[in-house]
DNA sequence: GTTAAATAGTTGTTGAAACAAGTATATGCC
DNA sequence: GGCATATACTTGTTTCAACAACTATTTAAC
């Protein structure tokens, strides 16, 4: 089913970069409500998850606020309050920086290990539910055209793009 | 570059399936990012733009409520009141359905396509800015796939999905 | 024709996203 | 070593998203 039809659009698109954002965020909408409802029945929302992951991924040592909003694949702007949340549902653990006392390392815990242990079976199920059916070779096209995709956007031509950031800018 | 340099991963992926869909989530969120900053300088969000285009579509005979939520890329669970941010901007009218008087038929005003019309230009041009380097063959290429990874949600096999959804399911 | 079920929107409420301003610690300059 | 700047996070506030309950109208059943 093309998009034009899913939509009911009749005119469908102007140009075939158009085309492909609008079908990008298509896709992504419909395979992200997928694990939306997944993650919602655990509990946890995406970005949730995702952060979940990324601090599983960092281990005893944990991960500053900072890095967990490098890291999410979409950018989360209060990085605060989602460790917040977190903390509250006791599923990951704050600790102040000992050499430097601004930074505030996240460091996930038993419970949150355990959270996210229940979701990794169905997580892959999904995964393969979802995009199973693409050959190996259909995937690595995708994923490649993907990063051609964004390649685009490394350094924003505009006027108002780059600024910023909450204080990051971090480098190497 | 690759998602796995991006987000710092060092053991970058499980499955090519999770690696081609965080590369989507990527991806959109790269390329929605640079489209919510040009709206929000015009004072709409991406998801107003998007209802705008439809109504703007539409022509004089509006859409319903429900036909809007339904064109949208992103489901929204709420239309009644990005409507009412619309009409309280004065980009959108309301008109009850005369022979249904339960409908409610939105229309696009003046302005609304004034605020169309000032961003029809810097939205194709960034179009171009985002994925113009990709020849229109790997654009084709990436449609293609993007319809082929859709395909796998059209029957969601698990067992709590394709419910209510706000009472549509509306039908041809 | 009157009642039951379905449809189209609205309203209420809670939680999260987004932006801006504020506090504490570190670093660098003189 | 004291002051300016930068960094890391927190807090305040407004707006939007999401789910559920509610009202009005239509359709269908009897």
């Amino acid at each position: 089913m093309t998009l034009g039809d899913e939509i009911g659009k009749s005119k469908p698109f102007e140009t075939p970069e158009q085309e492909a954002y609008l079908n990008l965020l298509r896709t992504a909408s419909v395979l992200s409500e997928g694990f939306a409802r997944l993650f919602a029945a655990h509990g946890l929302s995406e970005t949730a998850y995702n952060a979940l992951r990324i601090l599983r991924g960092a281990g005893e040592g944990g991960r500053m606020c900072q890095e967990i909003g490098g890291q999410l694949v979409a950018r989360v702007p209060d990085v605060t309050r989602l460790v917040d949340r977190l903390e509250r549902e006791g599923l990951v653990s704050r600790r102040r920086g000992e050499r430097d006392r601004r930074a505030v390392y996240v460091v996930i815990t038993a419970r949150g290990l355990e959270a996210l242990a229940a979701l990794d079976e169905p997580v892959m199920h999904l995964h393969r539910a979802q995009l199973g059916h693409m050959g190996g070779e259909d995937l690595a096209a995708l994923i490649g055209l993907l990063e051609r995709a964004r390649r685009g956007n490394a350094a924003p031509a505009g006027g108002a793009a780059g600024e910023a950031r909450t204080g990051a800018g971090a480098g190497t």
